[in-house]
DNA sequence: CGGCTTATTGAGTGCGTTCAACCGGTGTGG
DNA sequence: CCACACCGGTTGAACGCACTCAATAAGCCG
């Protein structure tokens, strides 16, 4: 059920408004709202001091402008601290198809890792913020926190978990139930971070919904009209209300075959 | 281009018929002609006795059996050595669907570090061979050779690579894009392992290539023979012949639009 | 040989696409 | 101020790809 994007992560972070307000106000770790996604539980107070004096860089990102883009050398990692972004690859052709939505407290750039360039490119969706995080500096850390590798290493492999689940998501799923898992998965996570399950904003416009389902904006339309219809969501421009969870997981699941 | 499964890594491996032979007769890393995959270039003498002394254990796997199953808990990662496996995941309703093939040099279980126990399934295509690796034992090793651990994070985020790839791929490929990216894929690792990139086995049946490209095994079929019609392909069981590889390419590629 | 699994081929249906028109909101220039 | 264009989104009609259902063929093994 926690299929598409979102680390299984628990980030509990204080409820408000999800605009672009949320994270810490101050540059620290320490503080930070989303610090139970990059950190692992119970570093001491001096752990914690080196950690945030490695890792603490922020930088601001204006809307639709890219934190990186396909092709660029791989430096740093970055922890999405304020602002939503998405993640396109493009393929052979000029093509360019959504990998993922990323919300705060989730972590970009892992793919590029292995190759040391970036595959993807991280876009704003929003005005938004993220902690810079150094990969050469980071790779110190690990040696010297054991504790703090393997809550690294269960990160990659909970984003190689993620990425398999879109898979069957977008193999095997019919056009309704992609978009009723993509509504469940958002809503799930905005829980997980505080904010109401039941109403939030799409972040992303229907043409980006459609290029991460693998489908077309008209069939992404349609559909929000049908869940309309019957009652499923309430929905006004991006606003949207979940009305009836337990039948849209019905559909997620299957249910109307 | 190499979308798919299929790590990027380059596994140099000896030339010979690529049934139940290859891999090292000896348990010993040292002499393993996947080395290459597991460990990173240029450890000595010592470490390599080390590494071999923690990892080095074999387990034999027979035909259809599992290696490890959805839901059991996580404990060791496995180098395949000879033999192919496929990894399935079962969604919500009873269906399994495959998220992988797999072949010697490449390592499986990586996606259960992170939650601790299986969330998919490793089924031998044939009979075969793995390398058991203990992950706690592995963890230590890291940690003492800083260059070990950098290569296992390249590891990881390459397999998040290759998800990612095989998401474009089910999300806006059509069904012959789909089964030539699939000949294409596993012809660039054959050829990777020094067997021939032109004329090899498919190891599973038309029911797994289905499953594997989100796709029913009437459309495999059907689109094999027009493949064959069209002298792109020649293939008799599951003996197969890439005649055209260029025109493979185009069509993976969408150039028939 | 018969029984079984695996693969091929055919006919008809339906889901999602394609092509196209339309609508509402927003910004821009005359 | 309105006319116009533009962008994001909705809606309609027709097509086509891949699925479903069904029958047949080909290997494999006892």
């Amino acid at each position: 059920m926690d299929s598409m994007t979102g680390t299984g992560v628990v980030g509990i972070g204080q409820a408000g408004g999800h605009g672009s307000s949320s994270g810490s106000g101050s540059g620290k770790c320490t503080t930070c709202a989303y610090r139970n996604l990059c950190l692992p539980p119970g570093l001491s107070g001096r752990q914690l001091a080196v950690v945030e004096g490695a890792l603490g860089c922020r930088r601001r990102i204006a809307r639709n402008s890219a934190l990186f883009r396909d092709g660029q050398p791989f430096g740093n990692l970055y922890a999405v601290r304020v602002g939503h972004f998405m993640t396109t690859r493009a393929d052979h052709r000029g093509e360019h198809y959504i990998t993922g939505f990323h919300m705060a407290g989730e972590l970009l750039g892992m793919d590029a890792i292995g190759s040391g360039s970036h595959a993807s490119s991280a876009i704003a969706l929003e005005d938004g913020e993220v902690c810079e995080l150094p990969y050469a500096r980071l790779q110190r850390l690990l040696v010297e926190f054991p504790q703090f590798m393997e809550h690294f290493h269960r990160i990659l492999s909970q984003e190689i978990q993620r990425e398999q689940s879109a898979i069957r998501f977008l193999g095997i799923l019919r056009a309704d139930e992609r978009l009723a898992s993509l509504l469940l998965n958002l809503s799930s996570r905005y829980a997980m971070r505080g904010f109401s399950p039941r109403r939030f904003r799409l972040r992303m416009g229907r043409d980006h919904i459609a290029r991460y389902l693998g489908l077309t904006i008209e069939t992404v339309s349609r559909l929000l009209g049908r869940f309309r219809e019957q009652g499923l969501i309430a929905i006004e421009q991006r606003d949207v209300e979940l009305l009836d969870m337990r039948r849209l997981e019905g559909i997620a699941a299957g249910a109307a075959r």
